[in-house]
DNA sequence: TCAAAAGTGTTAAAAATACACCCATGG
DNA sequence: CCATGGGTGTATTTTTAACACTTTTGA
């Protein structure tokens, strides 16, 4: 079967930046490509938009094809198009970055996909297609959204204490915060819900726990507050 | 002349929300559709990607086309690709923001385009497509950025007096702002240059004339600086 | 001489920053 | 009993916000 048209058209594609943290590092999901080209390299999660699907519906069903990721936070990064940027011919991509926490989700290799890792920041390079600028770009807008935008939250499970959350944006944004100014400054916005609840099975002091309102952002969102770190 | 695929494949377009100020309101620069769909409405400047060419030159050579305008700043702004956004079928739009002078860039209906014309924001509703979202989406992307970065002094002319800056925040902000604080806080970040030289021809007190000093704006911005309203 | 917009400082309130010690827990 | 991170308050500095009159110019 094939499909003719009066003009030539572009291939489009969906590729998923999925940022996580692990052991105090943030992380991208990674696949190994199993096929040319760029056989064996590491690559973005990807892969060609159905005709009928929406571009997010698109993103959504390559992660977890490739990855077995579902229900994230899922948000359109920017679009790729330069020509040459795949060898097969003119493809564009539409980019898409995702936060996950990666207690809930382990990383599995599945469906077509060969292997799929965490792999450092900072370690991923020389990825596969321009895979390595579309990383670039969704690093700089989580550095620059997560001070505007509730969505560190994504990272952490449900259930956090002050000092992970403090260590996430410490981690994102690269400086070291004081601890009990951060404290201050975030439970002022009095978006964190204080849990009955401590941690378990540490070898100190128990934390207590919070969980983030999303429904309590949302209505003060609508009447103008703003998040800011 | 035909051309065919293993796999079907969207059409991609690019569209353009130009915005520009006159007489004081937020304009944006809408074409009046001469063939069908949508025959004789109003729509975004845009159309075709050609084969062999990048997203953002597709956009400005459009532009060129439609309307005359060519040099203006412009910015991707999202990839729009519902199902059924195109009567025509699958088509994805990668939808950019341009912000122009408009004294330097008067109107002008051009090669394949019937008309073109600066329609104030708040009444550019019912256009082709789904470029009534694609407007909105625009709209909201440049009140959220022009706080952060200083894409503003795009819309203005070269030299420019403070009065007109202020009112330029103003009309795009929507909310009145303080004459002595506003002028203390872009003096301060040095990003001006005064000239020798007053507003001509006003039946009033005439202004000093200033110009962004772009140049200094990149190295301050190396250095980590952030323009902030 | 009038109308219209340009230009200019100070004070009070709020927000951001810097900083150090005691507490609870498990090993 | 010690090591580890949890938890807490105040003083200082900086930033923001509110506010009104004099000056210049052309009509």
């Amino acid at each position: 079967m094939s499909f003719t048209y009066d003009y030539p058209r572009p291939a489009v594609t969906v590729d998923c930046v999925v940022f996580g943290l692990q052991e105090q590092r943030l992380r991208v999901l990674l696949i190994r490509r199993g096929r040319p080209p760029f056989e064996g390299q590491w690559a973005l999660p990807g892969g060609f938009v159905d005709m009928d699907e929406d571009l997010e519906a698109s993103a959504r069903r390559e992660l977890q094809e490739e990855t077995g990721l579902r229900d994230i936070f899922l948000e359109q990064l920017y679009t790729f198009g330069m020509p040459g940027r795949d060898p097969r011919g003119r493809t564009i991509s539409v980019a898409y970055y995702a936060l996950v926490n990666t207690v809930n989700h382990p990383p599995r290799a599945d469906d077509d996909a060969a292997e799929a890792e965490w792999v450092d920041v900072d370690r991923a390079r020389t990825l596969a297609f321009d895979h390595d600028e579309i990383l670039a770009t969704a690093l700089a807008r989580l550095r620059g959204k997560v001070r505007y935008q509730p969505i560190g939250f994504e990272l952490l499970p449900r259930k956090f204490t002050l000092s992970q959350l403090q260590q996430l944006y410490e981690v994102i944004l690269e400086r070291e915060l004081d601890k009990r100014n951060f404290r201050r400054r975030i439970l002022a916005m009095d978006l964190l819900v204080e849990l009955d609840e401590k941690q378990q099975d540490v070898s100190h002091r128990a934390a207590r726990l919070y969980r983030f309102d999303k429904r309590k952002y949302r209505s003060l969102e609508e009447s103008g507050f703003v998040f800011e770190l």
